[in-house]
RNA sequence: CCGAGGGUGGCAGAGUGGUCAAUUGCAACAGACUGUAAAUCUGUCGGGUCUUCCCUACGGGGGUUCGAAUCCCUCUCCUCGGA
């Protein structure tokens, strides 16, 4: 049982060199320079006014001669708005055995090829400079779960080190930069998994080197979901109220806005994204009831919204719109029935109107939370 | 009509005496997905009281053998070559 109170939550905005942001907000990912499956007319749609794109993967491909070439990530993949551009920090976690940890940066082998770099904090605010980012990322170490006390602290005095080296070479960065007229932000990322002391050592840390805002990271990496309001008590008491709060790599709605409840200002996850290419469709049987009048609701998850399998065999004849509620490419030209046909003929149309509408869904969520 | 090679589970295609209810791929069905190693991954996929048990099953029928998808005979169908 969630309660959402919506004239307790944070609204406020702030500006990056590609615009001005109303917070909440969530940001579709493109980790390569795309929001996988969409074109620009499709977030053109969407408006999500800005995207996440990562350092470690665009470093790789296309690599930096040709970003630069092609004048910044921006121009390259024809975005105007922002870009918050992750800082290979979460790579250390997601890509597992085929990394190796030092004091001084990480070493990657790409799970393909076995090609070997060696990232660094330095080298991850360099590259995210050139990137043309708007909101750079300190470079992390999000130890996964479950991780030992020891380990944790480990990750935790590690992600301050480098944190402080990110800083540093970010504001001689910046400064040796005559060309940026705007300066982007610079996130600091708080690490100490669910141990309350580790966290709140953690944010003071950061808090001390100082940031443009403050991330949450480490959460949704295979702990317990009771887990995620416990670590944002632990921490948001501690966050200054002017400056944004970024909860890292989450999540389903419900965990949303449970955040948003709690002060959390942005998001980004993957699930919208990848599970509409993957014939997973977030749809809502009533039209955000719980937002209507009423300024205090108690709700459970079924209330915000159910998903449906498209694959299913169920939706073979089901010739009604996948959510009648949303003004969606697929929900207004397409049934469910047609939708499922493409997913079984393998067609890449399935894969970006489950996108689009999925990403949709979130938006939409979003653009009503903010009121 | 003669010669040669074949007919295996929804399809494709392994297997040439026991460890075969039968490799693998596709299809089908179901599940997973949280700062994207992800248009990916996992499971099921002849039937039964779902079992270290039984039944049915590798074109049909018959035979050899302790034991056959595998060997023999016969019928049938397909493909290729020759009249």
């Amino acid at each position: 049982m969630l309660l959402f109170d919506s004239s307790k939550i944070r609204r406020f905005s702030f500006s990056t060199p590609h615009g001005k942001l109303n917070t909440p907000f969530f940001m579709p990912i493109a980790t390569r320079g795309v929001v996988k499956g969409l074109s620009g007319k499709d977030l053109e749609y969407l408006n999500p006014k800005i995207i996440l794109g990562n350092t470690y993967h665009l470093w790789l491909t296309p690599g930096l001669e040709i970003i630069k070439k092609a004048q910044g990530l921006h121009n390259f993949m024809n975005w105007q708005g922002s870009i918050l551009t992750d800082s290979g920090g979460f790579q250390v976690f997601s890509l597992g055995k085929f990394r190796k940890i030092t004091d001084e940066g990480v070493h990657f082998s790409e799970p393909d090829s076995g090609k070997k770099h060696f990232l660094t904090p330095e080298k991850s605010i360099d590259i995210q400079l050139k990137l043309g980012s708007d909101i750079i990322m300190a470079f992390d170490e999000c130890p996964p779960w479950p991780s030992s006390k020891e380990d944790v602290l480990k990750a935790v005095q590690r992600t301050t080190k480098w944190a402080g080296i990110c800083k540093k070479y970010f504001r001689d960065g910046i400064e040796n930069d005559m060309d940026n007229k705007e300066k982007p932000l610079l996130f600091g990322i708080i690490q100490g998994g669910t141990f309350a002391d580790l966290r709140k050592k953690s944010a003071k840390e950061l808090l001390k080197i100082g940031f443009d805002g403050y991330a949450i990271g480490g959460v949704a990496v295979g702990e317990p979901r009771q887990y995620l309001s416990k670590v944002l008590k632990m921490v948001l008491p501690l966050l200054p109220k002017d400056k944004p709060r970024y909860l890292m790599g989450l999540g389903y709605p419900e965990e949303i806005i449970t955040a948003v409840n709690l002060g959390i200002d942005m998001f980004d996850c993957v699930i919208p994204s990848r599970e509409g290419r993957h014939g997973r469709l977030f749809i809502r049987e009533k039209k955000y009831f719980w937002l209507d009048k009423k300024k205090k609701f108690d709700f459970k998850k079924e209330e915000i919204y159910r998903t449906l399998n498209i694959k299913r065999e169920d939706f073979k004849k089901d010739f009604s719109p996948v959510d009648k509620y949303c003004d969606c490419e697929l929900c207004q030209n397409y049934s469910r029935a047609y939708l499922r046909h493409l997913f079984k003929i393998g067609d890449t149309l399935a894969l970006r109107l489950g996108a689009v509408h999925n990403l949709r869904f979130y938006l939409e969520m979003m653009e009503k939370i903010r009121g």
